[in-house]
DNA sequence: GTCTATAAACCGATAGAC
DNA sequence: GTCTATCGGTTTATAGAC
């Protein structure tokens, strides 16, 4: 009986997500607004009625591709961010790491000092990682891009659910500061904060329990933005005759934002 | 005859607006990728077919509205832009202008480091005015901002036409960097930039006529994704239980943009 | 230029048989 | 869970009378 109702929920969830799927081609074809169950379950060699079994309506259809859209986005950020935890190797060379505190041979505060770049360096590449990967997802799936960042559905009041899923983004970058700001390697911006805007960064610092000096968090929300403005402005056509060399102006505008909420390039590195 | 003419191009006109009207209104209660013809005919209280003799199809009606968006927008930002062309006066005191090159009692030099300090504040004055307007008219107009910066509506082609005016904030965010720089005033950022970011930063500034380093036109192309990547967040609900003080955290953020420009605030004033 | 009438589709959602 | 049938709407677009 178990294993029935096991044959019974995975062909359940086979046929939902191949009407996720092909309400995803729709989405494509026509917009968001214009998604309709009956065309799917056309398509889909149904009846209009049997996909309400599925989805009670065509909204939940909707939350259901904006959670995964969201979820995507985010998982692919959170890859990108792990996939350069580790301090860049260079190539060539052995990823053995030295013992935690050992002696090498040179003084300890030179290993020090060594060690803060190459943190500080990771840092930068994380950011900038997370950064690409948001973009290339981007460009892979303007629609469900378009979906999430783009104008409201009309009509589509998005339960609470998206919001957490929507957050991934964000708290990958912010983890990405928190961790530099922890490590000592944040140069921190000094300049006079409204209180309201003060108020406001204390209190998602709070509810985030991250804790970065106010301007810094204003500072990432002001980047966040800036994130998805450029991309917007890619995907939407803004820059359509604007600019042309795409990748290289994103890497750039990128860095430069890092530089904004405070994280450093290392200077290049005078070893030998 | 030609009052003939001159009444019914009169009442064609008003026809014109009226349709318009209802549009924009049908625009905010269903989005633009549902924009009907027919709804509209019927609030009018005209016949559908009656519609096709002023907007030959939907997409027409379409162009029209985005063209009169961009537009509105446009001269928004123009009147902040020359509301702030000349610079403040101290509110009680009188507005009449010393004359240009007149002793003024002081040095020479301190009269023009006065001066300059005067038309830095003007241009700072004006970049934020710039951006406020924008987004007042975004927060006045939040469908007909989506309509233009959010989701491009799925199966429209924009015309050309349509591009240029959508160009009119950008020109009137680089025109006030325009003058700074040409004033000398603007304190340029020294940054290494890609050699294509450098390309389109050149090929932009021969198309707009327009002598500035390509760092800033670079990052004045960065300042305007970031101006509505804030925008759509603030529209499209991606700062819900983010950010609260909405003004506040826009005009801080605005602040810092035009520093990023090279927008420097002058010093608090020493005089006595 | 505006109307009626019409074609040929489409939609979300539900009822009820199997 | 899937089907048919149905309700009560919707759409773009055209033809042709006035």
């Amino acid at each position: 009986m178990t294993a029935i109702r096991g044959a019974r929920e995975r062909a359940r969830s086979e046929i939902t997500e191949a009407i996720k799927d092909e309400a995803r081609k729709q989405l494509a074809a026509e917009g968001a607004a214009k998604l309709s169950l009956r065309a799917v379950a056309r398509e889909l060699g149904m009846a209009s009625s049997a996909l309400y079994r599925y989805f009670p309506s065509r909204d939940d259809l909707l939350t259901a591709l904006i959670v995964d859209a969201y979820t995507a986005l985010g998982v692919a950020a959170e890859r990108a961010r792990d996939a350069n935890a580790e301090p860049p190797a260079a190539p060539g060379t052995t990823t053995s790491r030295r013992p935690e505190g050992g002696s090498t041979g040179r003084s300890e505060k030179a290993g020090r000092g060594e060690a803060r770049a190459r943190a500080a360096e990771r840092a930068l590449a994380q950011w900038c990682a997370i950064c690409t990967a948001v973009r290339d997802w981007a460009l892979a799936h303007p629609h469900e891009y378009a979906l999430i960042y783009g104008s409201p559905v009309p009509g589509y009041h998005a339960p609470h659910i998206t919001t957490e899923s929507a957050a991934r983004v964000g708290l990958a970058l912010i983890g990405v500061v928190r961790d530099a700001h922890a490590a000592g390697l944040l140069k921190e911006p000094a300049e006079p904060l409204p209180d309201a805007v003060v108020a406001d960064a204390l209190a998602l610092g709070a509810e985030l329990d991250v804790e970065l000096p106010p301007a810094v968090l204003a500072r990432l929300i002001g980047a966040w933005a800036q994130l998805f403005g450029l991309l917007s402005f890619e995907l939407f056509g803004q820059f359509n005759r604007v600019v042309e060399a795409r990748s290289a102006f994103f890497e750039q505008a990128v860095s430069q934002l890092a530089g904004s909420v405070g994280l450093v390039a290392p200077g290049p590195r005078t070893s030998t």
